[in-house]
DNA sequence: ACAGATACAACAATCGATTGCACATTTCGC
DNA sequence: GCGAAATGTGCAATCGATTGTTGTATCTGT
């Protein structure tokens, strides 16, 4: 702590900024001897000024360091080059940012931007005000809007995508719908996840996650579709919060009721698999000896879990430059339509 | 795809922005017949302007969908309530975000700053240009930057921090540095995991992790520390890409390599210690039968490997909190001091 | 040597909102 | 009923850069 005391004070005494220091373009333009406008466009190393005062004024802004103000810049250029990525948390209040899915599709997404030159403003928005997502479009500050899960949504996506046509939103794809979507054809995965069960002669399934976001909705459905072919009941739907704190006893307590009812669990994701897998081990039935499982989303972690998951795949790199891409195509002015990829079934141990 | 195509007629046709769209507020001001100032006003709720006329202006801005433009106010104003929160990639050009530790400070400082207020610009930088932290900090477009791991830009940050006060960094406090750091002692956290370690009778020790970065090489030299107090040879250390896709086969050559000569391994965070545990299984060697490994960073991850963990524990929720309140004094213009906060050894299953 | 082209640089409008100051209209005290 | 205070609104400057237009040397060709 003493070196810490002593930091302060060093802090303190420099405490002002540097001396002459240049704020704005005028400024320099004075010490240059020129109007503002010939240093912005020698900064901007335009043909337009001579060649010589270019490298007079570019020599003096780097001694200086100075820096043309962005946010003037993109105020007068009406571009801003910010990409808003915008988890929406309807029916999640919790932090939900630590989502693996998430992390991993946000990795691809800053990728793709940054190297096209975008910055990202990140947005973990609970939508309690009626028009969260309006006031995100239209503040002005984004070129473009990512949007990762419908949540529960639907409508106030639907409602601005009418107008706002650079959005571009991870998750299912429903008929006729306004917004461009990019993601899974997720009652195709669900289906692939309750073949696979059945096929291990599970007979009695449930499904482990809530039903309001359309994406998890969907892949019950197509669990709920694989069943009815092979003329068993209906499965189970289990509700499951994303919150990894609850989400942890909340399933313990599902596996605690449904106790030997249950032989095939498909999870709305493999965060929820995995917790699963954990809470069967916990209780002593075997994974897949007594109870089959899948996962959903094919995540890094899917492979590190003992037994490792068998899950549901969604390329998400894939998936995040398709997000990027169509944006871009939107931010353009064409009218990108919404991708649906087909997912897979990854076959490891739990099923 | 037919209802993608169906849905971009749609789209095409809506193209035109909704009729009368009032796009800044002197249009508006012209609709209620008073001045663009007195809109601002009532807008702002200010109790300059008549309660009557202030609801009439709001009413109508309501109803029109109207917000003001926010990069305008931020200029204007010259506060952005934007925080970029900035990985700096010095030795791992690879993508990294997906990093678990990141994303799980990420999470924390997102719940901190969106509570406050501010939003979050998220920057993945590769240090290639010798001024990146200049050019991001007066950039105009944030009003503080929070920087995640010092990588190998120690001398960057500090040159920067001698003029730019609203700046935190995670990581190690060097004696005499002047940018503020939040972060656990390093050298006693590696210090922890020796004698962890050596508790359990291990005597060949080695360290798993690159030692550029200013934490990890710490970690390392507390690992040195705890040997040379038991009078045991100087550790091993291993680099080790960050990377995870690399990391894991590294590790793997890193195991294969040293075998038999090592009986104690002491990684540089919980994902490398993973791999390792993963490596060892796969070749048949018993964790902790005949090897202890501990990790470092007690990420939710390190409860839920088989076998779980022993690692040393930096309470992340904690520094996250404890890095934006240093930030927002640094804002008000306090000079907040460094933060060092106290590890301690989470033991489990792996030593 | 002169019309016309070329090369540079200055001027001023603009992006969209905020805010100090001045001005006009009430309201109030006495 | 008159000066003073209170209230509400408009005007215009400002934040910091960009860029179309205009103006003035200098240069080219004949």
């Amino acid at each position: 702590m003493a070196t810490a005391q002593e930091d302060l004070l060093k802090i303190m005494t420099d405490r002002a900024a540097p001396p002459g220091r240049i704020r704005n373009i005028a400024e320099l333009a004075k010490l240059v001897g020129v109007s503002a406008g010939t240093v912005s466009r020698a900064l901007a190393n335009s043909s337009l000024v001579n060649l010589e005062t270019r490298e007079r004024i570019q020599a003096l802004a780097r001694e200086h360091g100075f820096r043309p103000n962005q946010m003037a810049k993109r105020l007068r250029v009406q571009e801003t080059k910010v990409i808003g990525v915008v988890v929406p948390l309807g029916h999640e209040q919790r932090q939900h940012l630590s989502d693996p899915f998430f992390m991993a599709i946000l990795g691809h997404l800053a990728d793709a931007l940054t190297e096209s030159g975008y910055d990202i403003m990140l947005s973990r928005v609970i939508p309690d005000a009626e028009d969260w997502l309006e006031r995100i479009v239209d503040s002005g500050m984004l070129d473009g809007v990512l949007l990762i899960g419908q949540s529960n949504q639907f409508e106030a996506i639907e409602r601005v995508a009418a107008w706002y046509k650079p959005m571009v939103v991870w998750g299912s794809h429903r008929p006729g719908q306004v917004h461009c979507t990019v993601g899974v054809d997720n009652r195709l995965g669900g289906r692939l996840a309750g073949e696979c069960l059945i096929g291990q002669g599970r007979q009695r399934l449930a499904f482990l996650g809530e039903n309001v976001a359309p994406e998890l909705l969907e892949r019950y459905l197509g669990l709920c579709d694989a069943a009815q072919s092979a003329g068993l009941a209906v499965p189970l739907q289990l509700n499951t919060h994303l919150a990894s704190d609850i989400m942890a006893e909340e399933i313990a307590r599902h596996i605690d009721r449904i106790g030997a009812e249950v032989d095939g669990i498909a999870a709305g994701s493999d965060l929820i698999a995995m917790h699963a897998v954990r809470a069967l081990a916990d209780r002593g039935i075997a994974v897949p000896g007594q109870v089959s499982v899948t996962g959903f989303d094919d995540l890094p972690l899917a492979e590190q879990t003992i037994p490792r998951l068998t899950t549901i795949s969604q390329n998400i790199a894939e998936g995040a430059r398709a997000m990027v891409t169509a944006l871009f195509e939107r931010i353009g002015g064409t009218a990108a339509p919404s991708v649906e990829m087909v997912p897979t079934l990854i076959r490891r141990d739990t099923a």
